[in-house]
DNA sequence: GTGGTCTAGACCACA
DNA sequence: GTGGTCTAGACCACC
């Protein structure tokens, strides 16, 4: 299974967004063990030279903890993972602000839109 | 002057894209006279067939009249323009709330944490 | 096999008419396959980006669904081609009467004529 | 002034055609006088020699009388104008009626159409 | 194979 | 100058 990577940031910094996000949304818990480098490899379509970048980078962010002969685990120290959340959450809603305004919204108007937004999809959930 | 292109959508896209945000954020006026297939193309990077693909969806889109000898012009059709704005709106509010929703937050959650991060970059505007 | 364009109307127009009347005429049902655009390139005796412009009009037109790597289909939405029909023939229409009323025809000598007309073709209809 | 010529039939048999629908449509009575073959040259932009051979068509059809000294004067015989009248308006007709049949439409549909295109008009005339 | 994008360069029509 | 069409040929994504 090929992977689509975006080529305008490179490879390794994806992959660790992806994996973030999977950790965020609950699909890898903490001290769940991730897939090896060389099966990450394949998985992505990728070269495990660059998985390894990958894993190092997470690790240096403490996200994840290389145990030497058995693999890679997500951390399971729950106050990383708490800031990381709120690190990204922080970064989507800049970038939404940010998105909005240089549309020419003010802030009255982003509030306002995101809550009808919300009260129109609350009634058509299960459609 | 070469711009970056982000190689996962085609240009002639991301063109129309920035020249609708322009639009909305009145870089661009009804009635303004856009740069020419060429001229655009220098300052794009980018062949003038592309930009002229992108004049023509842009004319698809009701957002843009050429006249052949003259140039092509912003639209003075207000409606249009309006109807896109709110357009934009939604998709920007969709995908916004769809990745916070991706990362595990709860619609409540979504609102405060726009709530405060507006609160909070109030206070430091004009830095 | 060579065609014959008109020079003073775009090939890419003159095949989006010709394949909307084959379509009218029921030479192309809903559903079936076009010409790649290569094969339709060869048959008409033009560039395959002429073909692949048309095909992209009528895909705008939603007269026609292109799938990648599978090929260009006519829809399966009746409604659509009998929207067709009915454009098509207005202009048909609107463009006799204009004719007829330019060499000075009154309105009841043109459906006089046209009655007169059809009433002797019938009479040798099969020879 | 430049005309605009079809380049699919030749350009003497187009100014045949025009000058027969000038004198249908009154614009040019019977024993008028056409244009010197100069002077009809620099109007449509085209060589006086084929202006020439056009004239010698319509003397041919007996449509146009050359006086020599004089000029080409349109012909003073009613029956012929007449007769041409009713062969453009049978080809016009003959045309249309393909024209519908190919789309696939029935006879009685063709007139019903007609009669309902024509009170159609009627009714918003002088808007 | 299929459609889709992009380029380079030509030529045309309009003003 | 402007936009519009067309070609030849390249490369990509999907199946």
């Amino acid at each position: 299974m090929t992977e689509i990577f975006d080529s305008s940031t490179p490879i390794y910094l994806q992959l660790v967004e992806r994996i973030n996000r999977q950790i965020l949304r609950g699909e890898l818990k903490p001290g769940d063990k991730l897939p090896s480098v060389r099966e990450m490899g394949i998985q992505s379509g990728v070269n495990p030279n660059t998985v390894q970048r990958t894993y190092r980078e997470l690790e240096g962010m403490k996200i994840v903890e290389s145990k030497r002969g058995q693999g890679t685990f997500v951390t399971e120290n729950q106050k990383i993972l708490q800031d990381m959340r709120e690190q990204l959450k922080q970064e989507e809603i800049s970038h939404f602000v940010e998105s909005m305004k240089a549309m020419g919204y003010s802030e009255s108007e982003i509030v306002n839109g995101l809550e009808v937004f919300l009260s129109q999809i609350e009634g058509s959930e299960s459609e």
